[in-house]
Order: C-alpha cells, then structure tokens, then sequence
DNA sequence: CGATGTACTTCCCTAGTGGGAAAGTACTAT
DNA sequence: ATAGTACTTTCCCACTAGGGAAGTACATCG
C-alpha cells in the first residue's frame, strides 16, 4: 500500500463509483449497484464482469425466497487497488496544490 | 467552489495529469508538457485545444529569440473545474473511506 | 534559391471503451 | 402455455485517445 498506483480499471467514472460504493459497504444487491451509479441492467452486469475479470470484487449468487439475488463486495485485491489508486490521485492533487501560493502579486498576470 | 462537481473532461487520465501539472505552474512550455505526460505532439496539441475550447487552459504562442514557443496554463476557469473535480473526488472517496473504520475485528472478515 | 530543421497542427486511421436495446437463460407464478 | 423476474449476452453505435504522416510557417545552411 506504500507505492499508490494510478489504475486505469478502476479510474474510469462508473467504475470508480462502483467500486467506492462497494468499498463502503459489505454485499451490495445489483439493484443497488444499479441505482447507485444509474446504469443499465446490461451495463453494470458487464462492469461488473470486467471488475470480477480483474479479481477486484466478488460476486455472489444467492435466492432470497425462491429468486435469485446478485451481490457484490470488493475483494481484498479491489480495496487495495482502491487505496492505492486514491493514493495515486492524491499525489497528483498534492503536487497541483502545493503551487496555489507560489506566484507573486503582480509579474504573471497578463 | 463549494458545489463539487464532476468534470469528465478532467477525469480522462493524461488530462487529469495535464491540469494537474498546470495547477502547480504558471506557463508551462508545450515541450515540458508533452514530456511530463509521456504524449506525442499531435496527441498533446489535440489535448491542448480540447481544453483551450473548453475554456479551461488559455494558450500563448510567443517567440524565443526567432523560435515559435507555444505555452499553456490554467485558466480561472480551469482552476476552479479542477478544485471542483478534486472536491468530487474527495466526496466520492470519503465516502468509500467511511467504512474501513466501520466493521468490527471479527465479523465481516471471510 | 532550394534543402533542411524546428515547432507545432491537422488529417487519417486504428484500437479500445462504454452504453443501451433487445434477445437469451433459468426459474417461478398464473 | 404465457408472463414476469433477474440478470447475462449479443449486437451495434458513438465517442475517445493515440500515433504517424503530412502540412504550415519561418529560419538557417550551403
């Protein structure tokens, strides 16, 4: 976890709420999942796919009374992913900010 | 800057690098840029203007000696669409972060 | 004055991604 | 048998990003 990685996987929009969504709980219904970052039944069962492929979540198939239920939670894998990639992130945030009070009043503002 | 938002223009990887390496500068020189990016000139110069059209970088072309320079830098604009994807970013994390202080030593752990 | 070089910009093409619609699957309910 | 639930897979489209090559503008070299 000391060397943050940016993880393209896991950068991209949908796939970023998906996974902090899941990193903010324990099992999450694939209704929820859906409805958390409004996509497709079709779109969040192949993100889904794609972050199972990638051993960051894992997913559970279950029957509450006689229907199926799809959940998801991160794996240890996708939590340091995630952590790492936060990490990543931060870094570049931090060096963008260090400059805010860096230039003087008057020579570069033309 | 207290409604955080979501910029997918910034988001994409090499952008979010871009403005990051802007907002941490004044001028930057296109030649810095595309090194600090890892980006061939053309894919620099499409980025540029991506986000010069987006009103976000303003760019200068000024002459070194007899030599054509282009520069970019953030604008007021792009500062403040960055400082507000940052906000979002950290909303989202937050978020995610909640929980790993949340579950107790033993139970959700298999 | 033509050839070459610098510093980009534009054009062309390609690969990859992400999303919805709709069909498919499996099983339950009427 | 038909419909509905809960996804999954297939098909297709739109968009993005990137590199290479060619173009532009100007300066320098021979």
């Amino acid at each position: 976890m000391s060397t943050p990685r940016f993880d393209e996987l896991i950068h991209a929009p949908t796939r970023l709420s998906l996974v902090a969504f899941l990193a903010a709980t324990t099992w999450a219904d694939f209704s929820v999942l859906r409805d958390s970052v409004g996509l497709s039944d079709s779109a969040l069962s192949k993100q889904l796919t794609t972050l199972q492929d990638a051993g960051y979540v894992e997913i559970r198939k279950a029957f509450v009374g006689k229907r199926p239920r799809t959940s998801a939670r991160l794996t240890g894998e996708g939590r340091t992913a995630f952590d790492r990639h936060v990490l990543a992130l931060q870094e570049i945030v931090a060096a963008a900010g260090r400059s805010v009070v860096a230039p003087g009043p008057s020579s570069e503002h033309g």
